[in-house]
RNA sequence: GUCCCCAUCGUCUAGCCUGGCCUAGGACGCCGGCCUUUCAAGCCGGCAACACGGGUUCGAAUCCCGUUGGGGACACCA
């Protein structure tokens, strides 16, 4: 049994998109469940449009999302010579021929035969010239097959036929001497004993142009397999107008790159009823006849929602590992160095399951840094008032008494003081929710505490106390 | 215009190959309820689809033909 060889081949012309990166999926998972080997391969012939920023925002782009390749980067720009001499000897074998004609020429047929009607090909006009060293500017064109079928046996569409007279002669040598796409990854595909060619769907109708180009050259042809494309919400080819599509731009936003390669397996890809997938069973359970033939809308409401799933079973640690960063972007560098990884392994697990993206989690997780609450000024005002410093500072005596905090113990006593003063709960707890976080809306109280630890939870009663207080002389003030 | 691909809830999909288990299952979202100190989470329930028309068959989401609709390709772009 041979190896099975597969590779990603993107074009350097912008970021790497969302829709790269599943085609780059499938094929990784693809060698990695067949023991295989995963190349990588940059398709920058196109001189105009291929930056090095690009090239670094792929590989910047494969890493996040943890598809590592077993060979390359390679670029087709310093493999120049070898289309050349290839090429050359379909020249030689008369199977390649210079054309004269010029783009503008080429132009304006094309559009004469749109008018008419006819399809937009080239009419061969060149083929029998038998130009034997062009004087001027010239391309080298592929003769291709004239009659007969080709037939693409296609791993995710099936068996499909080609007849070959749809087929023009296309350039394989522009008269720059660059090599163009569908000559360079033929002879790529063939040189880098690729087996099996996975692609966008965009691909299906070059196929039958690229088999006879294996042919000729004698290379045997590799298999290959057309992935639906990716569309966005209504339904035409996702682009930036539908949002976000940079792989990077989620990143940005806070989502894991787990998540990401979940939903991009799903999208497209099913195995039963199964939603959530570890990378190892991905690469244990994917098959290309699970794989959907047609295109699929791209739904960010469930990637976020498999991103909150991600959040609440990584382990906390890996966590804090991704939040880190982003805190320290935020600008709490020293609150940061001041704590725990432990510390903020517990705080990650306080906050966890309100926060579908790291981004939220860094919103969720400032209240609990610091000395000081920053509070939340609507917050302190509708509960940091007079009315409630009573109760307020009954409860900071009770939690005093106790040497060291406990969950049990605090809740019952806070029960306690609630019944006595003949509260509701939410009387106290909201001005005690304020007093701790500075918000409205915060984890269980008794979680915060925990977290939070004995003296801080004090300090904090404290300054809420305070504050409840000098309201008063507000209000005071403001009534005068 | 020519060629090619595709078609199940709003969306991702199971089922289709090997017809009956499908009064079509799951997931996201949405709606309602429960839980509850807030916000979430969780749990329970609900709405919601086989594009259409012909066949074949005792029986079709599943097989065949056609129609319609959507998409892609037809560059000295990839």
């Amino acid at each position: 049994m041979t190896q099975i060889r597969v590779r990603f081949a993107p074009s350097p012309t912008g970021f790497l998109h969302i829709g790269g990166v599943r085609t780059a999926l499938f094929n990784w998972l693809y060698a990695r469940q067949q023991k295989g080997v995963f190349v990588l391969r940059i398709e920058d012939t196109d001189q105009g449009r291929s930056t090095d920023e690009s090239i670094q925002a792929i590989i910047d782009g494969m890493r996040w999302v943890g598809l590592d390749w077993d060979e390359g980067p390679f670029r087709q720009t310093e493999r120049i010579a070898l289309y050349r001499d290839y090429a050359m000897k379909l020249l030689i074998q008369g199977q390649a021929y210079w054309c004269v004609c010029t783009p503008e020429e080429l132009e304006g047929r094309r559009r004469e035969a749109e008018a008419k009607g006819l399809s937009p090909r080239y009419d061969g006009r060149c083929r029998n010239l038998g130009i034997k060293e062009p004087t001027e500017e010239a391309a080298l064109r592929f003769k291709a097959p004239q009659e007969g079928h080709t037939v693409v046996d296609d791993l995710i569409k099936g068996k499909i036929v080609f007849e070959n007279q749809v087929l023009d002669d296309l350039i394989i040598l522009r008269s720059n001497g660059y090599p163009t796409y569908n000559f360079s990854v033929v002879v790529d595909d063939a040189l880098m004993r690729i087996t099996h060619v996975v692609r966008g769907d965009d691909h299906l109708t070059n196929t039958p142009r690229q088999v006879p180009i294996f042919e000729a050259l004698g290379f045997p042809v590799p298999r290959f397999g057309h992935l639906p494309m990716i569309l966005g919400s209504d339904k035409t080819r996702l682009s930036k107008r539908h949002g976000a599509t940079s792989i990077m731009a989620y990143k940005e936003m806070g989502y894991l790159p787990e998540a990401m390669v979940n939903y991009l397996a799903r999208l497209g890809w099913s195995h039963g009823d199964q939603e959530v997938f570890s990378r190892q069973e991905l690469i244990e359970k994917f098959s290309w006849d699970h794989v959907q033939k047609s295109a699929a809308v791209f739904n960010p409401e469930k990637l976020l929602w498999l991103n909150h799933e991600y959040i609440k079973t990584s382990p906390p640690d890996s966590i804090v590992q991704e939040l880190v960063p982003l805190l320290v972007r935020a600008g709490m560098e020293d609150e940061v160095r001041a704590v725990s990884k432990e510390w903020l392994a517990q705080l990650v697990v306080l906050v966890r399951e309100r926060t579908k993206t790291l981004t939220d989690m860094v919103m969720w997780v400032t209240p609990y840094f610091g000395q000081r609450v920053a509070y939340d000024e609507e917050a302190a005002k509708k509960y940091l008032t007079p009315t409630v410093a009573p109760a307020l500072e009954k409860l900071l005596n009770r939690f005093q008494s106790f040497p060291a905090f406990s969950k049990p113990e605090w809740e019952e006593a806070f029960k306690q003081l609630v019944e006595q003063e003949g509260m509701k709960m939410g009387q106290l707890a909201q001005p005690v929710r304020v007093a701790l976080t500075g918000r409205t809306a915060s984890p269980g109280l008794f979680d915060v505490m925990e977290v939070l630890g004995r003296e801080r939870t004090l300090d904090r009663l404290r300054q809420g106390l305070e504050r409840a207080r000098a309201s008063a002389t507000t209000d005071a003030s403001a009534a005068r």
